[in-house]
DNA sequence: AATGATGTTTCGCTATATGATACATAAAAT
DNA sequence: ATTTTATGTATCATATAGCGAAACATCATT
């Protein structure tokens, strides 16, 4: 049972290959190759591949950018991973009644991932990105840190976090104080911490074991967040977490 | 300037298991690697490596299904190409007018591929899947087919066209003529060709340089879909496809 | 013209991915 | 209980598939 090497290797770099496209589209061969760190003789070949298969196309300057392949297969994935499916409709509810922009993310690694959004039509928004990483320990995400292994919280906060504005919280300690707190009311307020002027609201969602695998926030402009609308907000929040949670087999007792 | 075979055997294989496993998902090792013609080593190793990559994951029994890679590529790719991006709105508005299922069809090989979607919130629907191939003679991609070159034309109607339902064309003869009505009044009606007791109304989508390369289409149950409000349809239907097309830089004359 | 970017092609080498086969574990059948 | 037939996982020797480097071809730009 040893951690063997069953890794090949040509397909782990197509694939490095593909994200650094889905990164940045539109570049070339050479672009690329430099990118993955991978021979242009490589990425060349690595890129025809997927090319015949429709995974990646090609614009008029030869520049690469995701084709066919990869919609039909990011469609089938939203629809297969039960969380996505579960939350979607929650989440356009939520959006539509708070009028302000709705994450969901997940835990990879030591890092928050979005895996869905949903924007309100308005003009001034939050904007959200699928596949945007986030680090756990500042902003809303910390409603998804608050809930995991001492070791794990040990792990991902750094000894000298990241400061994204002047409202980022600056030790350890401090951190740690705010992630206890969290767990204690179960959401999170964020208020300029990743962003200037912006506020974030966020709860946790817990899958059927019990552990935490999902943070559902809102994001909104700090002017236009009031204190006197900022209960019911985290009412709608904290609810549509749990509907989430419900969903996902989960239930309040332990 | 040979037709070189630039072709990594490893990347093409591990893609199609990953279409495999979107078409099934929840199936073992054993089972994709007989219905990709792959032995089970392959298999193994290459679901090994993607796993890897958070592209697929593993159930509880140790079924294989995508995973949030997947994911974030997908939602990539939709923001990606041009056509999708610009094409959601649309399905929606129209969606919601004719409170019917809408979809975005192109030209993939010789079938029609459907790209997008959007679905009403009513009971009974005609259900729709991102990622469905249709053949191009029968039904609404017609409309698509319609505008294609003479030689693709009879490529792609087959001498002995498939029957799907008692009303599907059953003659080459038939489906020309049908087709070269199509491209005269600019759309296409078809009453339960593919499906009984469906009516699907269609129109095509125009790139820049004046090609069809998709069809925008309405599908409805056939007891609801009168001939008084047909009309009404087709409006809205070629209305919108022209949008889009406007959308892609066509521009009426040539 | 000359330079400096692209993307594409060639080619010989060896590391790499491969098939066959064996093993391990679990479920189904006897 | 014991055997059978699935499954997924591991090992290994072999050849071939994929590799890097460097040459080539098209473009822009100078």
């Amino acid at each position: 049972m040893g951690n063997q090497n069953y890794t090949v290797n040509s397909v782990s770099k197509a694939f490095d290959l593909l994200m650094a496209v889905a990164r940045d589209p539109h570049s070339g061969v050479t672009d690329l190759a430099k990118k993955t760190g991978v021979t242009k003789s490589r990425a060349f070949r690595l890129l025809h591949t997927m090319e015949q298969r429709q995974v990646v196309i090609r614009d008029k300057e030869n520049g690469y950018q995701l084709g066919n392949s990869m919609l039909v297969l990011g469609i089938n994935a939203s629809s297969q991973i039960d969380l996505v499916k579960l939350a979607n409709p929650i989440l356009e509810e939520l959006c539509q009644r708070v009028n302000e922009t709705v994450q969901l993310r997940i835990l990879d690694g030591n890092e928050a991932l979005c895996i869905a959004k949903c924007e309100p039509s308005r003009d001034l928004r939050v904007h959200a990105v699928v596949g945007r990483r986030r680090p756990l320990y500042a902003g809303s995400p910390k409603a998804l840190l608050a809930f995991q292994s001492r070791e794990m919280i040990e792990k991902c906060v750094p000894l000298k976090p990241e400061k994204f504005t002047t409202n980022s919280m600056a030790t350890r300690g401090v951190i740690f104080a705010e992630l206890s707190k969290i767990q204690q009311q179960r959401y999170c307020i964020s208020r300029g911490e990743v962003s200037d002027q912006l506020v974030s609201i966020a709860a946790p969602v817990f899958a059927m074991d019990g552990s935490a695998i999902a943070a559902l926030n809102v994001a909104a402009p700090a002017f236009r967040t009031h204190d006197s609308e900022l209960a019911h907000i985290i009412r709608l929040v904290t609810s549509s977490a749990e509907r989430l949670s419900i969903g996902l087999g989960w239930r309040e007792n332990a």
